[in-house]
DNA sequence: TATGAATGAGGCTTCATTCAT
DNA sequence: AATGAATGAAGCCTCATTCAT
């Protein structure tokens, strides 16, 4: 058992390893260009290894998704555990905030991730890597959706629809990171990302509110 | 000059049945395996004659996407025109049933849009062609800005940032798009788009709303 | 008759229309790249005229070489006849500086015809084609040979062999050119053509001469 | 250490494996008409595997005529060092039996050496290849100008420009090559390369002794 | 477990040539 | 005679994947 556990870390190790390299990789060469060989030099390794720790290239590329998806249900928890004592409004914006973190650690793998939800390279995983892309999806979800849940049961935020809330808010700031990522690459501008999003989060916190009069303003980052 | 206008309908008639072709194609194939080859033999015509009307393989598909944003275009200006006798609030909702008509009228050619915006893909492209998107893509959000200007203007929307509603809009828009899609492909799902839709932009109207008592609930898209 | 006259005559306009913009064409872009479509365009012609009159790209590209053979039979023409009081030291000359008009005239297709020589190319060509190019080839030879042959035969040129004098002073000349060209493309380095023509031609006719004594030093080109 | 030299040897078999094929296709089909399929079919490899070991097609060829260019080189070298005691005059005839060598060991790569030069393959060469061409290029006639050098300092040969003497005789004997084939191919004759070489080296020798006398005449190839 | 040479299917694209107008 | 849109064969090359070592 001792030994199967040390094989199973070795093992992680080695993936962990060709997913840095996958990365890197990947960020120079963008998505379509990157080679197997690419990665494998990258990671030190040679192209058969790569293939015997991961089905194909798609799976490969898919795992770095799987990844960020991870660190996306990490970063919701601590919103929703640690924080416990916030007001519901402020769980809103804690949570964009742990999005828009999520944003900054990875705003290459972010993207990527919305690709490939819908895209057909779905297609091509094997049945346990999508049970696990759709298991992390819901748990985060969910998580979000509980957030929702919570000031709607305070009495705070509107009774209406409260489980399609978490969807709109994620499609919301997944539009918005790709949008914005769209302007930068057609027109060069900046990214207002951050900027846009604490609009978007205030318009959204005044429409779920009861009375909006109540709602906290611009309560920010900090 | 008779002539020469022959020529043209006749050039842009082959491009439309080179396009209708690519489209069935690519939506059979998946964007990726759909081959050249494949669409010409849909289209009826040998793979060399493609390339007399679009550069490359990037460039058709991406005149895809140009088309749907042209069709968008003409659905905003709709709005925004004939529909003057809107109040602001019933405005937004046009908009959002004209998004949603875009949407139905080719959902595929949508979220391809989606995709083509933030990808590599943009670097292949003519710059005549990027120009063109460009310009698209600004007088749709142009259109969009104005209507919640005349709301702003008219003292019913608050004043905050109106610039930045028009991307919010398009951003929840998009955003919902993809992860409503994503979820059909991941867990087989209904599409829940339009319900979706319509709750996001009550919470949209009561948050931008001055007043939201005066909002009216549920306008709707009859 | 004088209709068919004149319509040979517009013929040929057409096929020296053709070749000029070939040879631009064709100068600017290299051999291998130049496409008919290019020669048509500057030809102010559409594709398909240019096989109206050449039956293929390979027979317009010859038709090059035809033409530059042509020149070089008037000019050696010139030499033999209008030159007849030279010496025939001063001929052999005279036929130095004419090889060398030819090549200041239009090296490209010079070096063009030394490739055509000895080339696949040669296998395309239709027997009409083939035979006006031997014909030219023949002619050309004959007259450098009969140069040689004057000073055989006015006892100032040694014996042995005047058949093969023009193989070796054409040789020569050709592989000066292309080995000269060579070195240009290669290193860099300026064209040293007529330096080097000038002495290997003192060279040769010192070698040739029964007394070498008498022979003329750099008699030069004017 | 042992082990990459094992692995070296390994490649470089491979690559001559390769040389092989292609030069016997090539023969066979002309340079313009051979495909990379055929050659990896003559080597009984896929197309893949010949990218490995050459960059593309030109560099394939190219490789060719690297292969002769390294002969004509160890073959120049023999003459110069080996035969120290010979007189300039017999190693000048010796300088031409060695390239008469060269020819009659490959006659083809030759020719294609000398289509190489001066054509727009060169500019797809990678650069390495480009230097080693240069280098080898260089060194020949280097070795071939020492020997006239030699005649030179020993007072034998005219002190006329013994540095162009050198790039004569190379050219001489390129431009022999090619217009004898030439001849071949058109009018079907035999080729005279041996004889016609013989000649010109006979005037050459002449043409650049002090004392034509005491040249020694038809020292022939023994 | 790791290697990396070899594979080979198949993609995109070009372009000489034809032929209906 | 002239056009030029259409053809379609064919070439080069890439690269995910395998398998003998």
């Amino acid at each position: 058992m001792g030994i199967k556990e040390r094989k199973n870390r070795e093992r992680e190790r080695r993936q962990q390893q060709i997913m840095v390299a996958a990365k890197r990789v990947f960020s120079q060469k963008g998505f379509g260009k990157a080679t197997m060989e690419d990665i494998a030099r990258e990671a030190e390794l040679s192209p058969g290894t790569l293939y015997l720790y991961f089905k194909n290239k798609d799976e490969l590329f898919s795992s770095l998704s799987l990844r960020i998806l991870q660190y996306l249900q990490l970063r919701l928890e601590h919103v929703f555990r640690s924080d416990e004592l916030l007001s519901p409004d402020r769980k809103v914006r804690a949570l964009k905030d742990a999005l828009y973190d999520v944003y900054e650690f990875d705003s290459l793998m972010l993207i990527n991730l919305f690709h490939l939800q819908s895209s057909e390279t779905l297609k091509n995983l094997s049945p346990k890597f999508l049970a696990d892309m759709n298991d992390l999806s819901r748990k985060s979800l969910d998580i979000m959706a509980n957030i929702f849940k919570e000031g709607v049961d305070a009495g705070i935020f509107i009774e209406n629809h409260p489980v399609a809330l978490a969807d709109i808010f994620w499609g919301m700031f997944s539009g918005l990171v790709l949008w914005e990522e769209s302007k930068k690459l057609i027109s060069g501008d900046k990214n207002y990302l951050k900027e846009t999003l604490e609009i978007a989060v205030d318009i959204l916190v005044r429409g779920i509110h009861k009375d909006f009069n109540k709602s906290e303003r611009g309560g920010g980052n900090g």
